[in-house]
DNA sequence: CGCATCATTGAAGCCCTTCAAGACTTGTGG
DNA sequence: CCACAAGTCTTGAAGGGCTTCAATGATGCG
């Protein structure tokens, strides 16, 4: 989709930042800067502060993302929303200009974008329908699931996920107190491990089992093969979602992380 | 933000179809029809059924909305949402061809599609923080509140909704038997009263203030100056939320009810 | 007017939450 | 390099909100 001679001039656009600490916000609720900002290293999430100090993470964002994308447009409607840094983050900024010339020149990047904005519509759903009506285990197991496949779709290649316990609690909706318990019994099951604080998945194709996880929600063409997924009618629909030959980030429009980070010489 | 001649051109576009009767599908799960479906007259929902049959509603639809918005750049992501009719509805479709035209000679009609998409999503992370954090008493006032002030935007002046207690609980995800009971504590509160089967909002600003309803992220601008809202910082948020001339419908890119029914002569 | 659908009500139970306290990691500063 | 501090993880006990099951009553469409 995107062309070299786009996506040098996209890079091009983009003015790297200074690194950002685990838990410190990137975008603040409230705020309407008047550039954009890209992830380039780390994770982030995007959430949302309660009254009563509770923390809802909506989804969340791996180099290449757009962070401020839901600002796009709309930026009233999503005050709110926040951004913060799940790691250690590295940040780029695109001046407004700079981004509406990018979209006036490359009608295939406002698409992208545009696409980007359906794909975290579809992410949300599928998070909504989790938080209802499935029970704790499988929603943790599908949390997991997800930081997996989208590490993967980044071009990172480890089995441990970033997310503290606490910040899939927030994401999944539960307590942490419940969230440990839950990762205890995906543990006894055989499915995950421990190194020090992080959470290692051992078996992904039967924690992707338990969690129903499908993942065409996630427009990730060609990544899921290694999956292997049991889901019933998964292949199906599978073979239908070849429409783009690039493959996308989920929440990202860019390209992957290596292509970012080349650019910037990291 | 719509021209007189481009909404002419749209209204155009759309061809009438026959009534569907509550209950029937709109646009059924797995389906990827070469037009699409834009909801003339009635109450619509977008939908996702689960394994356990189970139904989870995402979203009610009303006059002037898209119905297989989510459909359009990714369709592989979203075969599995579904849309239904809460009430008895009229609906219209558009040609592929005929949208992709429009898009293309409306540059205008094209940027309210995407701003659509993102109203979208942010009415889902809405929703997803309600579901997780609130209990059932906020969560189904402000599911009422909700489908009052799009009514009103969609031109439907009457304190009843239409949803029933059935859809209700689908949407907040919930089961029928406690909203049911959440409802009783609504009458009880006189916040609401029942006309037949039908659920009557009499207390607006009381029932907006247990809901938490703020509103902002509906995009509605004007049309909540009604609801003297009692939310710290909704006024502040309000006077910024001027940018579009023209009132846009949630999840609704045409333009009033009255507008598209007055164009195929209803 | 009949029947399918929806609303209502009670009882039992489970999943998850909250509270509280102690063990462990991590990285920061001395 | 070590020690401390801050944050995270872990574990137990008690309780509440919501679910499920089941059966009856009301509504409204055809």
């Amino acid at each position: 989709m995107n062309s070299d001679e786009e996506l040098g001039a996209i890079l091009s656009a983009i003015h790297v930042r200074a690194g950002i600490r685990r838990g410190v916000d990137i975008i603040a609720a409230g705020t309407s800067p008047r550039h954009s900002t890209v992830l380039l290293d780390g994770v982030a999430c995007s959430y949302e502060r309660l009254p009563d100090g509770a923390r809802q993470i909506h989804s969340f964002q791996y180099p290449g993302a757009i962070c401020d994308l839901h600002r796009h447009l709309l930026p009233e409607t999503s005050l709110e929303v926040a951004v913060g840094a799940v790691t250690k983050c590295t940040i780029g900024v695109i001046h407004q200009e700079d981004l509406e010339q990018l979209i006036a020149n490359y009608p295939s990047f406002g698409l992208a974008l545009w696409r980007d904005a359906m794909l975290e519509a579809s992410t949300c759903r599928k998070a909504l329908v989790r938080a209802t009506r499935q029970p704790a285990l499988r929603r943790v197991a599908h949390i997991v699931c997800e930081q997996l496949a989208r590490q993967e779709a980044a071009g990172i290649d480890t089995p441990t996920i970033s997310p503290s316990q606490m910040d899939v609690a927030d994401a999944a909706g539960l307590s942490a107190v419940h969230v440990n318990r839950t990762f205890k019994e995906l543990l006894r099951l055989g499915l995950l491990s421990k190194q020090g604080r992080a959470v290692k998945v051992v078996n992904k194709r039967k924690l992707a089992s338990i969690a129903h996880f499908n993942g065409t929600y996630l427009n990730m063409p060609g990544l899921l093969r290694h999956w292997q997924l049991e889901i019933a009618g998964a292949s199906a629909l599978h073979e239908r979602s070849g429409a783009t030959s690039r493959p996308l980030n989920p929440t990202t429009c860019l390209c992957t992380r290596s292509e970012v980070q080349r650019s910037i010489g990291l």
